[in-house]
DNA sequence: CCAACCGTATTAGCTAGGTTAGTACAGCTG
DNA sequence: CAGCTGTACTAACCTAGCTAATACGGTTGG
């Protein structure tokens, strides 16, 4: 379910949290289902509990999902639209790309191809 | 000329080589021009010398600058070039950054709103 | 020639962040 | 009650990034 990098730049309880976070946005987790508990996760990955943990209190702290004790981690009713609000935030950095694109030389035709082709794409997964 | 946030993310030492790109990149600084020494910029940015030889260094080995001991660092006449194609590879990122932004729900005619805005603003500059 | 600048090298130490380890407590559930 | 769940806490370790101080050798201009 998770794969992990740990050459990533990127600690590894932040691409836990972005995974599950793309899983939500892709419909492949919704509103009420549960994540593999702390211990569970953190045998499959080979990763320390206090890691799966630490991604775990961070996606209950904005809101993804809901820890009970005794229970387990579900993903909240409001995790999709807080997703989908915080993606749109990413337009910024999307400019900025751009700008080193174009920088590079790349021209507006070839830009506007490549985004044909990822929406293309896009809708046939 | 530099400009440097120490809260960033981003270590130091690579603002000061992403800066320098970007300098190369619009034209603000040719093949040949000198950089501040090490140590004049070390004074003006209240940074440890070793920080900025850091960054020196690697765009020495990276082939965009070319340090002389005794004289100073300047930039190489390869070096446009050489940063055009690496600003290239950054493709595969700007695709990544728009499939997020589809899964946000983001229309494709806003992103070409976008990206001919982004344009606009960049021709002007 | 020499003082003042240049880049370079080396060693040491500090800090923050990320991760691991071990242990413990409390709430559910069959 | 046994076994699962989340949670809390402390201690230790490692690494990257940065700082500090010092030293060496090349270049340049007065």
């Amino acid at each position: 379910m998770f794969r992990i990098d740990l050459m990533s730049r990127t600690p590894v309880y932040e691409q836990i949290i972005e995974q599950l976070e793309n899983f939500v946005l892709t419909g492949a987790m919704k509103s009420g289902d549960k994540l593999p508990s702390v211990r569970s996760l953190s045998l499959s990955l080979s990763i320390n509990p206090n890691t799966i943990q630490k991604a775990y209190s961070e996606l209950d702290t904005k809101g993804i999902i809901c820890s009970v004790p005794g229970k387990g981690s579900f993903i909240t009713e409001k995790a999709l639209i807080i997703l989908k609000q915080n993606k749109l935030s990413q337009l910024s950095d999307f400019e900025n790309l751009l700008e080193n694109l174009i920088l590079a030389g790349i021209s507006k035709d070839d830009i506007i191809d490549c985004v044909e082709k990822v929406y293309k794409r896009s809708r046939k997964i």
